[in-house]
DNA sequence: CCAGGACTGGGTCGATCGTCCAAGACGCTT
DNA sequence: AAGCGTCTTGGACGATCGACCCAGTCCTGG
């Protein structure tokens, strides 16, 4: 076994965490699994994190944050509010599909966190990081375009947030890539009949 | 203990598992969690069942058909198509703050079946119902209102999905009502332009 | 070059998991 | 009342879980 100092070793097994899940799900995430699948001894694994719940916790963490940075500077701005939002949502589903593993194992994290009560507040935040998103996204394609929005932003974030969480989960089920894309396209219509 | 045949015990151990679902999430559900809640003794789960597998497959199945069949004949008509739709989707939202335990552990199942080999099939036939429904509940509203569809009715029936699931899953996290039925609103009056 | 912190290996602990067994108690039929 | 399926009982099995410990090995700074 190669000697890697512990930042490493605790980047190695939360990547390798999220590689069981996605593999095998949630319930397969058991410390000797993980520590399989990275490589390491189950010591190194208790050296690394004080439990379980810490390797989760962080792991959530990151991938939240991954996923939102993939897509927090990726608005485009066309010659129309409905063109912007088109080719915005179409990016959003490109980072999907370009990482297909990360909403399903998101999807498992937040189900866990609902779950439990020590991860309450971590669901929350993920969330909140959602609506943070969709909110900016939302004011940057009207500054764009030179719109203003005909209802409260914040409710126009959930709506977003709602369209691409439900179309997700229905991709997770059928995986149908195809209509998804058609579903966010007719979904990107609609909100576009929001701006004024 | 009280002598109960076998298929009132598959019973009550199914409706106990639903209960320790809701309340402690699906990792809880043990036999012996399980046999608790129910009021059973251990040996009498693997009476009734041949194995954990075969409870979680019927809990599926019965908790599917019981939501499909809950929001099956609650069309609502209403002299506009954006009023049928709005009254139809009320009447859905009135289904899942009135059982506000079945979405939660239809989540949960949905998860757990996606990373189940052998219940990944439950999952697709659980969508088909969704989608089933959503169809049949599109055409009827064309039918009492004298219009047609402007786009194929299974495209609709996809986005009204969605729309259902990504509420319910947002609601999940903040059990934020008041949101959900101002979301749902908004997506009955845009489903409704598509009426022709 | 060497002392001390960083890291690993293998083993062990108690708890809990799904499953199963042998035997007893019940209640309906005859 | 006797017999026979039906159901309950308590305990036990092997496996696996998270967590932990300690002896030993590696590497680096002084």
């Amino acid at each position: 076994m190669p000697r890697v100092p512990a930042t490493e070793r605790r980047r190695q097994l939360v990547a390798a965490a999220f590689r069981v899940i996605a593999k095998e799900g949630f319930a397969a995430v058991t410390t000797r699994r993980v520590c399989a699948e990275a490589g390491a001894s189950l010591a190194s694994f208790h050296y690394c994190f004080a439990s379980k719940q810490e390797l989760l916790t962080e792991l959530t963490e990151q991938t939240v944050a991954a996923l939102v940075e993939a897509q927090a500077s990726k608005v485009h701005i066309r010659d129309s509010v409905q063109g912007s939002l088109r080719a915005t949502l179409r990016e959003y589903w490109a980072t999907v599909e370009a990482e297909p593993d990360r909403e399903p194992v998101l999807m498992a994290l937040t189900q866990h966190a609902l779950n439990e009560p020590t991860l309450a507040g971590v669901a929350q935040q993920q969330y909140a990081a959602y609506h943070r998103t969709a909110r900016t996204t939302l004011e940057i394609i009207a500054d764009g375009c030179g719109v203003t929005w005909s209802v409260p932003v914040p409710q126009l974030a959930r709506m977003l947030v709602v369209v691409t969480d439900g179309v997700t989960l229905a991709w997770l089920v059928d995986r149908d890539g195809a209509a998804a894309l058609t579903a966010l396209d007719a979904f990107a219509d609609q909100l576009a009949t929001y701006a004024r």
